[in-house]
DNA sequence: CTTGAACCTCACGCCACGGGAGGTCCTACG
DNA sequence: CGTAGGACCTCCCGTGGCGTGAGGTTCAAG
Protein backbone atom coordinates (compact mmCIF):
# COMPACT_ATOMS: atom_id res chain seq x y z
CA UNK A 1 0.00 0.00 0.00
CA UNK A 2 2.40 2.51 -1.24
CA UNK A 3 -1.00 5.07 -1.79
CA UNK A 4 -3.05 6.72 0.75
CA UNK A 5 -6.97 7.01 0.32
CA UNK A 6 -8.03 10.19 1.27
CA UNK A 7 -10.00 9.08 4.32
CA UNK A 8 -6.94 7.17 5.56
CA UNK A 9 -4.73 10.26 5.35
CA UNK A 10 -7.00 12.01 7.20
CA UNK A 11 -6.97 9.57 9.85
CA UNK A 12 -3.38 9.29 10.43
CA UNK A 13 -3.15 13.00 9.97
CA UNK A 14 -5.79 13.80 12.19
CA UNK A 15 -7.35 16.75 9.57
CA UNK A 16 -11.11 16.14 8.01
CA UNK A 17 -11.31 14.78 4.91
CA UNK A 18 -13.16 18.04 3.89
CA UNK A 19 -10.05 19.37 5.00
CA UNK A 20 -8.15 17.38 2.39
CA UNK A 21 -10.50 17.91 -0.42
CA UNK A 22 -9.70 21.72 0.41
CA UNK A 23 -6.50 21.50 0.14
CA UNK A 24 -6.79 19.72 -3.01
CA UNK A 25 -8.96 22.34 -4.37
CA UNK A 26 -6.95 25.29 -3.90
CA UNK A 27 -4.07 23.59 -4.92
CA UNK A 28 -2.17 23.35 -1.41
CA UNK A 29 -1.82 19.61 -1.56
CA UNK A 30 -2.88 17.70 -4.09
CA UNK A 31 -3.44 13.87 -4.48
CA UNK A 32 -1.06 13.18 -7.62
CA UNK A 33 -2.88 10.42 -8.74
CA UNK A 34 -5.90 9.06 -9.32
CA UNK A 35 -8.05 5.83 -9.10
CA UNK A 36 -9.77 5.00 -12.71
CA UNK A 37 -13.17 5.75 -11.06
CA UNK A 38 -12.01 9.49 -9.63
CA UNK A 39 -10.97 8.33 -5.95
CA UNK A 40 -7.95 9.99 -4.80
CA UNK A 41 -4.92 8.41 -4.47
CA UNK A 42 -1.51 10.35 -2.04
CA UNK A 43 1.59 9.62 -3.41
CA UNK A 44 4.55 9.35 -0.47
CA UNK A 45 5.34 13.00 -1.77
CA UNK A 46 2.05 14.35 -1.29
CA UNK A 47 1.62 12.66 2.38
CA UNK A 48 5.02 14.43 3.24
CA UNK A 49 3.77 17.78 1.87
CA UNK A 50 0.72 17.50 3.99
CA UNK A 51 2.38 17.07 7.02
CA UNK A 52 4.78 19.89 5.83
CA UNK A 53 1.05 21.81 5.73
CA UNK A 54 0.23 20.64 8.90
CA UNK A 55 2.96 21.85 10.86
CA UNK A 56 2.67 24.99 9.51
CA UNK A 57 -0.68 25.53 10.26
CA UNK A 58 0.00 24.83 13.81
CA UNK A 59 2.39 28.02 13.74
CA UNK A 60 -0.58 29.67 12.66
CA UNK A 61 -0.13 30.46 9.56
CA UNK A 62 -2.65 30.79 7.00
CA UNK A 63 -2.66 28.44 3.63
CA UNK A 64 -1.41 31.35 1.62
CA UNK A 65 1.56 31.76 3.61
CA UNK A 66 2.39 28.38 3.54
CA UNK A 67 1.54 27.95 -0.06
CA UNK A 68 4.69 30.77 -0.55
CA UNK A 69 6.89 29.17 2.26
CA UNK A 70 6.96 26.05 0.80
CA UNK A 71 7.73 27.28 -2.70
CA UNK A 72 10.88 28.73 -1.36
CA UNK A 73 12.51 27.16 1.50
CA UNK A 74 14.30 30.06 1.72
CA UNK A 75 11.84 32.30 2.49
CA UNK A 76 10.44 30.42 6.20
CA UNK A 77 12.73 32.63 8.24
CA UNK A 78 11.34 36.12 6.94
CA UNK A 79 7.73 34.68 7.23
CA UNK A 80 8.40 33.06 10.74
CA UNK A 81 9.78 36.31 11.71
CA UNK A 82 6.47 37.77 10.74
CA UNK A 83 4.34 35.86 11.89
CA UNK A 84 6.13 36.23 15.34
CA UNK A 85 5.94 40.14 15.17
CA UNK A 86 2.21 39.37 14.39
CA UNK A 87 1.48 37.29 17.08
CA UNK A 88 3.39 39.51 19.81
CA UNK A 89 1.67 42.56 18.67
CA UNK A 90 -2.30 40.36 19.24
CA UNK A 91 -0.84 39.55 22.61
CA UNK A 92 0.02 43.11 23.20
CA UNK A 93 -3.82 43.49 21.58
CA UNK A 94 -5.42 40.89 23.84
CA UNK A 95 -3.56 41.39 27.19
CA UNK A 96 -5.15 45.18 26.54
CA UNK A 97 -8.48 44.09 26.37
CA UNK A 98 -7.59 41.76 29.67
CA UNK A 99 -6.54 44.76 31.56
CA UNK A 100 -9.71 47.09 30.73
CA UNK A 101 -12.28 43.98 31.16
CA UNK A 102 -10.54 43.28 34.59
CA UNK A 103 -10.71 46.86 35.25
CA UNK A 104 -14.38 46.74 34.70
CA UNK A 105 -15.55 44.06 36.51
CA UNK A 106 -13.33 44.59 39.13
CA UNK A 107 -14.71 48.34 40.31
CA UNK A 108 -18.38 48.96 38.91
CA UNK A 109 -21.59 48.15 39.37
CA UNK A 110 -23.71 45.94 37.39
CA UNK A 111 -25.84 49.20 36.54
CA UNK A 112 -22.89 51.86 35.82
CA UNK A 113 -21.29 48.68 33.15
CA UNK A 114 -23.21 50.10 30.42
CA UNK A 115 -23.10 53.45 30.95
CA UNK A 116 -19.44 54.21 31.36
CA UNK A 117 -18.38 51.91 28.93
CA UNK A 118 -21.01 54.45 26.76
CA UNK A 119 -19.25 57.49 28.31
CA UNK A 120 -15.78 56.84 27.19
CA UNK A 121 -16.87 55.95 24.05
CA UNK A 122 -18.50 59.16 23.47
CA UNK A 123 -15.81 60.84 24.96
CA UNK A 124 -13.01 59.00 22.78
CA UNK A 125 -15.70 60.40 19.94
CA UNK A 126 -14.79 63.35 20.94
CA UNK A 127 -11.42 63.91 19.50
CA UNK A 128 -11.44 61.30 16.66
CA UNK A 129 -13.79 63.96 14.70
CA UNK A 130 -11.64 66.44 13.74
CA UNK A 131 -7.83 65.89 15.49
CA UNK A 132 -8.49 62.11 14.78
CA UNK A 133 -4.87 61.80 12.71
CA UNK A 134 -3.48 63.71 15.45
CA UNK A 135 -4.94 61.54 18.04
CA UNK A 136 -4.22 58.02 16.41
CA UNK A 137 -0.30 59.56 16.09
CA UNK A 138 -0.59 60.42 19.02
CA UNK A 139 -1.58 56.76 20.57
CA UNK A 140 0.74 55.16 18.07
CA UNK A 141 3.65 56.71 19.80
CA UNK A 142 2.55 56.12 22.99
CA UNK A 143 2.08 52.81 22.38
CA UNK A 144 -1.45 50.87 22.84
CA UNK A 145 -0.26 49.51 26.15
CA UNK A 146 0.11 52.91 27.46
CA UNK A 147 -2.56 54.04 26.15
CA UNK A 148 -5.01 51.04 27.86
CA UNK A 149 -3.22 52.31 30.94
CA UNK A 150 -5.04 55.68 30.57
CA UNK A 151 -7.77 54.18 30.14
CA UNK A 152 -7.80 52.21 32.96
CA UNK A 153 -7.30 55.18 35.44
CA UNK A 154 -10.18 56.67 33.66
CA UNK A 155 -12.61 53.98 34.65
CA UNK A 156 -10.87 54.19 38.51
CA UNK A 157 -11.49 58.38 38.01
CA UNK A 158 -14.70 57.50 36.79
CA UNK A 159 -15.60 54.90 39.31
CA UNK A 160 -14.20 57.23 42.39
CA UNK A 161 -16.56 60.32 40.81
CA UNK A 162 -19.64 58.35 40.68
CA UNK A 163 -18.98 56.89 44.40
CA UNK A 164 -18.66 60.71 45.56
CA UNK A 165 -21.99 61.90 43.79
CA UNK A 166 -23.76 58.69 45.06
CA UNK A 167 -22.74 59.89 48.78
CA UNK A 168 -23.45 62.96 48.15
CA UNK A 169 -20.45 64.80 48.25
CA UNK A 170 -20.12 67.98 47.35
CA UNK A 171 -18.16 68.88 44.21
CA UNK A 172 -15.90 71.70 46.30
CA UNK A 173 -15.11 69.11 48.36
CA UNK A 174 -11.14 68.60 48.58
CA UNK A 175 -11.51 65.21 47.83
CA UNK A 176 -13.49 65.87 44.42
CA UNK A 177 -11.51 68.77 43.50
CA UNK A 178 -8.16 65.99 43.46
CA UNK A 179 -10.40 63.90 41.44
CA UNK A 180 -11.06 66.58 38.81
CA UNK A 181 -7.37 67.30 38.70
CA UNK A 182 -6.58 64.23 37.93
CA UNK A 183 -9.14 64.00 35.26
CA UNK A 184 -7.89 66.93 33.51
CA UNK A 185 -4.40 65.58 33.89
CA UNK A 186 -5.55 62.36 32.21
CA UNK A 187 -7.37 64.60 29.35
CA UNK A 188 -3.85 66.30 28.85
CA UNK A 189 -1.81 63.11 28.63
CA UNK A 190 -4.75 62.20 26.07
CA UNK A 191 -4.62 65.42 24.29
CA UNK A 192 -0.53 66.18 24.63
CA UNK A 193 1.07 68.83 26.33
CA UNK A 194 1.18 71.01 23.67
CA UNK A 195 -1.33 74.20 24.81
CA UNK A 196 -2.44 74.51 21.48
CA UNK A 197 -3.81 71.16 20.78
CA UNK A 198 -5.20 71.35 24.39
CA UNK A 199 -6.97 74.41 23.42
CA UNK A 200 -8.47 73.13 20.26
CA UNK A 201 -9.47 69.46 22.63
CA UNK A 202 -11.14 71.62 24.91
CA UNK A 203 -13.03 74.10 22.40
CA UNK A 204 -13.77 70.17 20.56
CA UNK A 205 -15.40 68.83 23.66
CA UNK A 206 -17.36 72.33 24.45
CA UNK A 207 -18.65 71.80 21.03
CA UNK A 208 -19.54 68.46 21.34
CA UNK A 209 -20.81 68.65 24.43
CA UNK A 210 -23.57 70.52 23.35
CA UNK A 211 -24.15 68.28 19.68
CA UNK A 212 -23.79 64.90 21.00
CA UNK A 213 -23.76 63.77 24.82
CA UNK A 214 -27.00 66.54 25.30
CA UNK A 215 -28.58 64.79 22.19
CA UNK A 216 -28.27 62.07 23.55
CA UNK A 217 -29.46 62.75 26.82
CA UNK A 218 -27.25 61.43 29.07
CA UNK A 219 -28.61 59.60 32.15
CA UNK A 220 -26.52 59.77 34.69
CA UNK A 221 -23.01 60.86 33.37
CA UNK A 222 -24.17 64.23 32.49
CA UNK A 223 -24.45 64.44 35.54
CA UNK A 224 -20.81 62.95 36.04
CA UNK A 225 -19.42 65.91 33.59
CA UNK A 226 -21.11 68.66 35.24
CA UNK A 227 -19.76 67.49 38.54
CA UNK A 228 -16.47 67.52 37.16
CA UNK A 229 -17.15 71.22 36.12
CA UNK A 230 -18.24 72.31 39.33
CA UNK A 231 -15.29 70.87 40.90
CA UNK A 232 -13.05 72.45 38.56
CA UNK A 233 -14.42 75.48 39.25
CA UNK A 234 -14.19 75.31 42.62
CA UNK A 235 -10.09 75.11 41.94
CA UNK B 1 -30.71 68.73 13.42
CA UNK B 2 -31.86 66.35 15.57
CA UNK B 3 -31.76 63.65 13.74
CA UNK B 4 -28.80 62.54 12.20
CA UNK B 5 -27.70 61.01 8.51
CA UNK B 6 -26.02 58.07 8.28
CA UNK B 7 -22.64 60.14 6.66
CA UNK B 8 -22.87 61.93 9.40
CA UNK B 9 -22.60 59.43 11.98
CA UNK B 10 -20.18 57.25 10.36
CA UNK B 11 -17.55 60.28 10.76
CA UNK B 12 -19.20 61.43 14.08
CA UNK B 13 -18.35 57.90 14.96
CA UNK B 14 -15.75 56.81 13.41
CA UNK B 15 -17.38 53.42 11.83
CA UNK B 16 -17.56 53.37 8.33
CA UNK B 17 -21.11 54.21 6.35
CA UNK B 18 -21.23 50.28 5.47
CA UNK B 19 -20.68 49.10 9.18
CA UNK B 20 -23.69 51.26 9.84
CA UNK B 21 -25.89 49.59 7.05
CA UNK B 22 -24.60 46.47 8.26
CA UNK B 23 -26.13 46.90 11.68
CA UNK B 24 -29.10 48.14 10.45
CA UNK B 25 -29.91 44.86 8.00
CA UNK B 26 -28.92 42.58 11.30
CA UNK B 27 -31.42 44.84 13.25
CA UNK B 28 -28.88 45.77 15.88
CA UNK B 29 -28.72 49.40 15.24
CA UNK B 30 -31.86 50.73 12.93
CA UNK B 31 -32.28 53.64 12.12
CA UNK B 32 -36.24 54.67 13.91
CA UNK B 33 -36.96 57.11 10.83
CA UNK B 34 -36.53 57.34 7.17
CA UNK B 35 -36.88 60.80 5.29
CA UNK B 36 -40.02 60.34 2.21
CA UNK B 37 -37.38 59.24 -0.17
CA UNK B 38 -35.93 56.15 2.37
CA UNK B 39 -33.21 58.57 3.87
CA UNK B 40 -32.07 56.92 7.39
CA UNK B 41 -32.79 59.39 9.90
CA UNK B 42 -31.13 58.19 13.37
CA UNK B 43 -32.77 59.58 16.55
CA UNK B 44 -30.65 60.52 19.41
CA UNK B 45 -31.93 57.05 20.72
CA UNK B 46 -29.84 54.96 17.90
CA UNK B 47 -27.16 57.51 18.42
CA UNK B 48 -27.18 56.44 21.96
CA UNK B 49 -27.30 52.61 21.26
CA UNK B 50 -24.87 52.85 18.87
CA UNK B 51 -22.30 54.10 21.03
CA UNK B 52 -23.02 51.69 23.59
CA UNK B 53 -22.30 49.10 20.77
CA UNK B 54 -19.19 50.67 19.72
CA UNK B 55 -17.74 50.33 23.19
CA UNK B 56 -18.65 46.51 23.29
CA UNK B 57 -17.68 45.91 19.78
CA UNK B 58 -14.15 47.20 21.68
CA UNK B 59 -13.47 45.09 24.55
CA UNK B 60 -13.91 42.18 21.40
CA UNK B 61 -17.76 41.08 21.93
CA UNK B 62 -19.20 40.10 18.67
CA UNK B 63 -22.28 41.01 17.87
CA UNK B 64 -24.73 38.59 18.56
CA UNK B 65 -22.99 39.05 21.88
CA UNK B 66 -23.40 42.99 22.19
CA UNK B 67 -27.31 42.25 21.06
CA UNK B 68 -28.03 39.95 24.08
CA UNK B 69 -25.82 41.94 26.04
CA UNK B 70 -28.19 44.83 25.16
CA UNK B 71 -31.56 43.28 25.26
CA UNK B 72 -31.68 42.76 29.35
CA UNK B 73 -28.53 45.18 30.88
CA UNK B 74 -28.29 42.46 33.67
CA UNK B 75 -26.71 39.74 31.54
CA UNK B 76 -23.96 42.50 30.68
CA UNK B 77 -21.17 40.78 33.81
CA UNK B 78 -21.67 37.21 32.59
CA UNK B 79 -20.82 38.11 29.04
CA UNK B 80 -17.97 40.11 30.49
CA UNK B 81 -16.74 37.54 32.42
CA UNK B 82 -17.04 35.08 29.40
CA UNK B 83 -15.39 37.43 27.62
CA UNK B 84 -12.50 37.54 29.93
CA UNK B 85 -12.42 33.79 30.51
CA UNK B 86 -11.85 33.38 26.50
CA UNK B 87 -9.55 36.19 26.44
CA UNK B 88 -7.34 34.25 29.05
CA UNK B 89 -7.33 31.21 26.72
CA UNK B 90 -7.09 33.28 23.94
CA UNK B 91 -3.47 34.90 25.42
CA UNK B 92 -2.49 31.20 26.39
CA UNK B 93 -2.94 30.30 22.96
CA UNK B 94 -1.14 32.97 21.82
CA UNK B 95 1.86 32.98 24.07
CA UNK B 96 2.32 29.08 23.32
CA UNK B 97 2.75 29.88 19.60
CA UNK B 98 4.64 32.83 20.27
CA UNK B 99 7.15 30.56 22.80
CA UNK B 100 7.31 28.02 19.89
CA UNK B 101 8.37 29.98 16.91
CA UNK B 102 11.21 31.64 19.15
CA UNK B 103 12.10 28.12 19.88
CA UNK B 104 12.43 27.72 16.57
CA UNK B 105 14.41 30.67 14.98
CA UNK B 106 16.61 31.12 18.25
CA UNK B 107 18.08 27.59 17.89
CA UNK B 108 17.44 26.38 14.32
CA UNK B 109 19.07 26.81 10.92
CA UNK B 110 17.24 28.05 7.78
CA UNK B 111 17.82 24.54 6.64
CA UNK B 112 16.89 22.58 9.40
CA UNK B 113 13.32 24.36 10.41
CA UNK B 114 11.18 22.95 7.91
CA UNK B 115 12.20 18.80 8.35
CA UNK B 116 12.23 19.92 11.74
CA UNK B 117 8.33 20.96 12.00
CA UNK B 118 7.59 17.90 9.99
CA UNK B 119 9.53 15.90 12.25
CA UNK B 120 7.44 16.71 14.94
CA UNK B 121 4.14 16.75 13.09
CA UNK B 122 5.04 13.20 11.97
CA UNK B 123 5.65 12.25 15.35
CA UNK B 124 2.51 13.84 17.14
CA UNK B 125 1.13 11.93 14.54
CA UNK B 126 2.09 8.23 15.32
CA UNK B 127 -0.19 8.75 18.79
CA UNK B 128 -3.11 10.31 17.36
CA UNK B 129 -3.61 7.57 15.87
CA UNK B 130 -4.61 5.10 17.58
CA UNK B 131 -4.22 6.48 21.02
CA UNK B 132 -5.52 9.83 20.14
CA UNK B 133 -8.19 9.86 22.80
CA UNK B 134 -5.88 8.69 25.43
CA UNK B 135 -3.43 11.75 24.61
CA UNK B 136 -5.67 14.52 23.99
CA UNK B 137 -7.39 13.93 27.47
CA UNK B 138 -4.10 13.65 28.73
CA UNK B 139 -2.81 16.97 27.01
CA UNK B 140 -6.13 18.48 28.72
CA UNK B 141 -4.59 17.31 31.86
CA UNK B 142 -0.88 18.66 31.60
CA UNK B 143 -2.74 22.04 30.34
CA UNK B 144 -1.83 23.61 26.66
CA UNK B 145 0.88 25.59 28.41
CA UNK B 146 2.55 22.16 29.39
CA UNK B 147 2.42 20.47 26.56
CA UNK B 148 3.66 23.73 24.64
CA UNK B 149 6.65 23.55 27.36
CA UNK B 150 7.49 19.93 26.61
CA UNK B 151 7.56 20.86 22.84
CA UNK B 152 9.92 23.28 23.20
CA UNK B 153 12.20 20.97 24.96
CA UNK B 154 11.73 18.85 22.18
CA UNK B 155 13.20 21.67 19.75
CA UNK B 156 16.17 22.32 21.88
CA UNK B 157 16.76 18.35 22.14
CA UNK B 158 16.84 18.39 18.08
CA UNK B 159 19.01 21.06 17.99
CA UNK B 160 21.79 20.14 20.01
CA UNK B 161 21.42 15.93 17.82
CA UNK B 162 21.40 17.80 15.10
CA UNK B 163 24.56 19.47 16.11
CA UNK B 164 26.16 16.80 17.28
CA UNK B 165 25.95 14.67 13.83
CA UNK B 166 27.04 17.48 12.32
CA UNK B 167 30.53 17.43 14.10
CA UNK B 168 30.46 13.55 13.80
CA UNK B 169 29.99 12.98 17.61
CA UNK B 170 29.71 9.57 17.53
CA UNK B 171 26.66 8.17 18.65
CA UNK B 172 27.83 6.37 22.08
CA UNK B 173 29.90 9.45 23.55
CA UNK B 174 28.47 10.22 26.71
CA UNK B 175 27.03 13.68 25.78
CA UNK B 176 24.61 11.62 23.05
CA UNK B 177 23.49 9.34 25.53
CA UNK B 178 22.68 11.55 27.40
CA UNK B 179 20.69 13.72 25.37
CA UNK B 180 18.65 10.22 24.04
CA UNK B 181 18.02 9.94 27.65
CA UNK B 182 15.99 13.39 27.78
CA UNK B 183 14.16 12.22 24.74
CA UNK B 184 12.93 9.07 26.01
CA UNK B 185 12.51 11.26 29.53
CA UNK B 186 10.12 13.70 26.72
CA UNK B 187 8.53 10.71 24.91
CA UNK B 188 7.65 9.43 28.79
CA UNK B 189 6.46 12.79 29.67
CA UNK B 190 4.42 12.90 26.48
CA UNK B 191 2.90 9.05 26.95
CA UNK B 192 3.16 9.08 30.52
CA UNK B 193 4.45 6.54 33.08
CA UNK B 194 2.03 3.97 32.75
CA UNK B 195 4.25 1.02 31.02
CA UNK B 196 1.23 -0.34 29.20
CA UNK B 197 0.70 2.51 27.65
CA UNK B 198 4.34 3.51 27.09
CA UNK B 199 4.62 0.26 25.77
CA UNK B 200 2.16 0.57 23.53
CA UNK B 201 3.25 3.98 22.27
CA UNK B 202 6.78 2.41 21.79
CA UNK B 203 4.63 -0.22 19.09
CA UNK B 204 2.77 2.32 17.52
CA UNK B 205 5.85 3.83 16.71
CA UNK B 206 7.68 1.10 15.67
CA UNK B 207 5.17 0.29 13.85
CA UNK B 208 4.79 3.48 12.32
CA UNK B 209 8.33 4.06 11.59
CA UNK B 210 8.43 1.59 9.08
CA UNK B 211 4.67 2.74 7.56
CA UNK B 212 5.04 6.81 7.57
CA UNK B 213 8.57 7.83 8.05
CA UNK B 214 9.52 5.30 5.63
CA UNK B 215 7.15 6.28 2.94
CA UNK B 216 7.74 9.98 3.24
CA UNK B 217 12.04 8.72 3.05
CA UNK B 218 12.60 11.41 5.32
CA UNK B 219 15.80 13.07 4.18
CA UNK B 220 17.59 14.35 7.27
CA UNK B 221 16.03 13.11 10.44
CA UNK B 222 15.43 9.66 9.44
CA UNK B 223 19.33 10.09 10.20
CA UNK B 224 18.48 11.43 13.29
CA UNK B 225 16.11 9.30 14.65
CA UNK B 226 18.99 6.40 13.92
CA UNK B 227 21.30 8.28 15.85
CA UNK B 228 19.20 8.23 18.56
CA UNK B 229 18.38 4.55 18.58
CA UNK B 230 22.14 4.07 18.28
CA UNK B 231 22.52 5.98 21.41
CA UNK B 232 20.03 4.60 23.23
CA UNK B 233 21.70 1.11 22.46
CA UNK B 234 24.95 2.48 23.86
CA UNK B 235 23.05 3.02 27.41
C1' DC C 1 -31.27 74.12 -13.27
C1' DT C 2 -27.33 71.70 -12.88
C1' DT C 3 -23.74 69.21 -10.93
C1' DG C 4 -21.40 66.56 -7.75
C1' DA C 5 -21.71 64.57 -3.29
C1' DA C 6 -24.44 61.71 -0.51
C1' DC C 7 -27.62 58.20 -0.31
C1' DC C 8 -30.18 53.88 -1.68
C1' DT C 9 -30.41 48.53 -2.68
C1' DC C 10 -28.33 44.37 -4.44
C1' DA C 11 -24.83 41.32 -4.50
C1' DC C 12 -20.25 39.13 -4.62
C1' DG C 13 -15.82 38.46 -2.00
C1' DC C 14 -13.01 37.24 2.00
C1' DC C 15 -10.91 32.70 5.04
C1' DA C 16 -10.77 27.88 6.10
C1' DC C 17 -13.32 24.94 6.02
C1' DG C 18 -18.42 22.41 8.04
C1' DG C 19 -22.26 20.13 6.56
C1' DG C 20 -25.57 18.29 3.51
C1' DA C 21 -27.52 16.59 -0.95
C1' DG C 22 -27.43 13.33 -4.37
C1' DG C 23 -24.95 10.14 -6.78
C1' DT C 24 -21.04 6.48 -7.74
C1' DC C 25 -17.74 3.09 -6.16
C1' DC C 26 -15.45 -0.37 -3.34
C1' DT C 27 -15.30 -4.29 -0.25
C1' DA C 28 -16.71 -7.80 2.74
C1' DC C 29 -20.10 -11.12 3.67
C1' DG C 30 -23.48 -14.49 2.54
C1' DC D 1 -22.58 -13.69 -7.77
C1' DG D 2 -25.50 -10.39 -5.47
C1' DT D 3 -26.09 -6.99 -2.10
C1' DA D 4 -25.53 -3.92 1.76
C1' DG D 5 -23.30 -0.31 3.70
C1' DG D 6 -19.45 2.34 4.06
C1' DA D 7 -16.18 5.25 1.48
C1' DC D 8 -15.76 8.31 -2.04
C1' DC D 9 -17.10 11.82 -5.64
C1' DT D 10 -18.82 16.78 -7.06
C1' DC D 11 -21.66 20.78 -6.19
C1' DC D 12 -23.21 24.23 -3.30
C1' DC D 13 -24.76 26.98 0.77
C1' DG D 14 -23.32 28.87 5.32
C1' DT D 15 -20.22 31.09 8.76
C1' DG D 16 -18.64 36.89 10.70
C1' DG D 17 -18.20 41.49 9.85
C1' DC D 18 -18.03 43.94 7.00
C1' DG D 19 -15.13 45.89 2.01
C1' DT D 20 -15.97 47.00 -2.45
C1' DG D 21 -18.07 47.81 -6.31
C1' DA D 22 -22.47 48.52 -9.70
C1' DG D 23 -26.12 50.97 -10.96
C1' DG D 24 -29.56 54.05 -9.76
C1' DT D 25 -31.98 58.06 -6.91
C1' DT D 26 -31.89 62.18 -4.04
C1' DC D 27 -30.08 66.19 -1.79
C1' DA D 28 -27.66 70.83 -1.29
C1' DA D 29 -25.00 74.44 -3.10
C1' DG D 30 -24.15 77.54 -6.74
Amino acid sequence: MTRWSIGDLAKASGLTVRALYHYDEIGLVVASERTASGHRRYTPDDVRRLYQVRSLRQLGLSLDEIRSALSRSDSLRPIFEAQLAALTAQAHQVEALRSRLTALLDGHTTESLLSTLEMMSVYESYFTADQLTDLRSRAAAMGPEAVEALKASWLELVKQLRQHMADGTPASDPRVVELSRQWDALGAKFTGDDPAIKAAAQRSWEENKTSISTQIGWPADNGLVEYVSQARAAR
